[in-house]
DNA sequence: ATTTAAATTTAGACAAATCTAAAAATAGTT
DNA sequence: AACTATTTTTAGATTTGTCTAAATTTAAAT
């Protein structure tokens, strides 16, 4: 496994949302930042390992294995975002960097240990799922803040827009991972929120509430 | 840098304890077990770039800048080593493997944060110093053994006396280099000291212990 | 059903880091 | 000082991952 195969894993990975057909070569080729060409041979190689599932202009789909060693990538990376957060002082916009080099680093014990260390942790700093060494991902309902009705509490576990420029907001206002949210008021008008947390309350756009992943409570 | 030049780096840096004379090209091969040729042709990248003063047939010398280079790469290994021991539960012959893929990682934040989590430690697990950011080596302060206190811990890392007697002695007596020694009691009316090491307990007189130089741990 | 547009693959080239084999320089020995 | 033996360098080839440009296949549109 070489670096570069490793990251492509990782994005076909990350592309294959919609299960029913194949990742394109230009969609891969866009999430490496690299030319299609580029792609084109670099699937040639994984299929030749039987990594992934090639057939000439039909897309890629991950094998069993292909799948394993991808979850395995993004668990890493997952898990050292946490380390970075929990142990090391990183803001949730300044770990993304620094574990795309650490998920990486080969060592089973390694990562065992980590995880071990963390207290075993089930999402990232960012809400996202950790898979387990199997690569099986814990199943969770979490819903939309803005599902929730006046009334109604939930724990902030996740976002859906995870850019640089919603994490910081979100660290201005002081919305974190875990920070138990209460709905107050919704307006019909645009549905902006009125939340209370940590004794304050503050009113949050459509976007945000349509970003922002809970469970209730 | 990419992570062979720095690994090449890394390794003119450990060779270079002699300051008389460059590293020569067979004994850096050797180090990275590679041909001389290819130690050759990276010797020459390094040398455009700066990093090493090379004249042909003449070996390599570090510049202020590549010794820069190489001692923070140095003091990245060492941290993660103490990371590994003390956090991760690894015993210290395990983690040269893993601290080598770790110490290619590229932050800043990372390495300060790392360094004051372990509490700004100044050497590793086994005894190696830790430069600072600076590429500075603590000046080595060792000390005599007969300086700790009970309760202390030293690595044995230099003698006084170095008689074929004395010598003889602490080889029966399994007293090496590198060594931990811990300080389990000291006699007062002959300071004659209970050491611990190597899972034994042993009783030295002060002559002993005034010849034995070590670096607190 | 053609024709055009878009996506994908192929072919050939390049840079990085390595290798082998051969040439050149240095060091050691008589 | 001349001859070996060793060390070091050069020249040319290889592999990995990438690129550009051209060819091919699929999709879309008239």
């Amino acid at each position: 496994m070489t670096l570069s195969e490793e990251n492509y894993l990782k994005a076909i990975y990350h592309l294959s949302d919609t299960e029913g057909k194949g990742v394109s070569t230009n969609k891969l080729a866009e999430a490496m930042e690299t030319k299609a060409s580029s792609a084109t041979d670099m699937i040639k190689k994984l299929a030749d390992k039987s990594f992934v599932n090639y057939k000439k202009y039909q897309g890629v789909k991950l094998t069993k294995e292909g799948r394993l060693i991808a979850a395995s990538v993004v668990r890493k990376h997952r898990l050292w975002e946490v380390f970075l957060v929990e142990k090391l002082n990183f803001n949730w916009d300044e770990v993304h960097e620094v574990a795309e080099q650490l998920e990486h680093v080969k060592s089973e014990k390694l990562i065992e240990e980590l995880d071990a260390y963390l207290d075993f942790p089930t999402v990232d700093p960012h809400g996202d799922p950790i898979p387990d060494k199997y690569g099986e991902i814990q199943a969770d309902k979490k819903v939309l803040l803005s599902s929730l009705k006046p009334g109604e509490k939930g724990i902030c576990v996740g976002l859906e827009d995870t850019s640089k420029e919603f994490l910081q907001y979100l660290d201005k206002i002081k919305i974190s991972l875990g920070i138990e949210l209460k709905v107050l008021e919704k307006e019909p008008f645009d549905n902006s929120v009125v939340l209370q947390f940590n004794d304050q309350q503050l009113t949050v756009s459509a976007f945000t509430t349509t970003n922002i992943y809970v469970r209730k409570s």
